[in-house]
DNA sequence: GAAACGGCTACACGGTTGTGTAGTAGGCTG
DNA sequence: CAGCCTACTACACAACCGTGTAGCCGTTTC
């Protein structure tokens, strides 16, 4: 896409803090990390952004900007969902799954936004629920979740997930469990009821 | 179950590093902050554990030898299961997941331990997949994502998700998701039939 | 009763972190 | 050419981290 060197100092910074913070986290990765990464001094990056916080927001804002562009046009020529899966760079990915899990403002915009996504879809769907935002709610977490854990399930099944032949195993399982009930009616009817026991028995105290 | 002051201080120093690391995580808690939670001195948690990662091993061994005794105990007059998912306090569930994230080895064996139990849960039922093994990974990760986002998931349906009336919400939604076919198996045919392109062209390559 | 030991504290040490400050090089504007 | 602004570096600073050391105190042991 566009090499190194070719970038201002300031989009390096960026790139490189975006790269790092995927890999590590934010409370992991230094700003002398970044700066040495991006090939700049450290006071550079304070000079650019400020403080920390300020390229972190600066990242926040960016990767946001860029992943909603790209969707935007995977969408418009997409044949099917994989290849809209595959449009949006593993970087920025894993930099949203991190930012929402450290809790940052960026990270609660990306999930709400993908519960809304969620909770649209399911209205022009013929699923039923008797709470779609609980439902879009938690569909989204159990997604997340299968990119977050993605180096346990590369562990547990012995392939890296984020090269094809274990990416193609996870989609293929992912497909089949979300193609076939996991629990039958009457088990999932005797469970419904036993929350509802347990409902009652709160509202009681 | 015991109050504060009648533990032990290697007790005290153990619990509040756990309750303090399934907080914040083992990288963002001082040995300062456990040792004054304790009500210690920083000197004794490294008398008594020797270092911080002495420290956490405690922690991770202790917790597991917990959770799977709670776990038997449960597991020998379950009812039902959310009464087994209660038993477990919600603080030592927190701990593993951040112990997993971190990629601590206790959190390995944990994750491990419960794709090998999801294994060993489908060859008990009728439920049909071409790799039980990713089956059970994925499965395993999903659910773990419910818990590891529960802030999101909170904060997304407008109510804590640690307390009963949230909780009932989000068991409920997952009761609904995992007992229908999200996706109808035409589309999954379709999706699975991409998916043998896709790895076909990478077999080319 | 003295020696020994374990629980426990206080304090100092390098190293690292985010931040602040002073200063240089180079292009633009008057 | 002088002035100035922006990109950029080098260096110092205070705070905080995990770790190391010395020592106090109550109990046990002989």
């Amino acid at each position: 896409m566009s090499s190194q060197s070719d970038l201002t100092a300031r989009a390096r910074i960026r790139d490189a803090a975006i790269t790092l913070i995927a890999e590590r986290g934010a409370q992991a990765t230094t700003i002398r990390d970044i700066a040495d990464a991006a090939g700049v001094s450290s006071g550079l990056l304070r000079h650019h952004f400020g403080s920390k916080e300020g390229l972190r927001d600066a990242c926040d804002e960016w990767v946001q900007a860029e992943l909603t562009r790209i969707r935007s046009n995977a969408l418009a020529s997409a044949q099917d969902v994989f290849a809209a899966l595959r449009a949006a760079p593993l970087r920025l990915q894993s930099y949203v799954l991190r930012s929402t899990m450290d809790g940052s403002p960026a990270g609660e915009r990306m999930f709400d936004a993908m519960v809304q996504q969620g909770e649209d879809w399911i209205a022009t769907t013929d699923v039923k629920t008797d709470d779609p935002r609980a439902y879009a709610a938690v569909l989204t977490a159990l997604k997340m979740g299968m990119f977050i854990l993605r180096d346990q399930i590369s562990r547990a099944i012995g392939q890296d997930i984020t090269e094809p032949p274990g990416q193609a195993r996870m989609l293929r399982a992912s497909v089949e469990i979300f193609s076939r009930p996991l629990v039958g009616p009457e088990l999932a009817e005797q469970m419904l009821a036993a929350l509802e026991r347990y409902g009652a028995e709160e509202a009681e105290r």
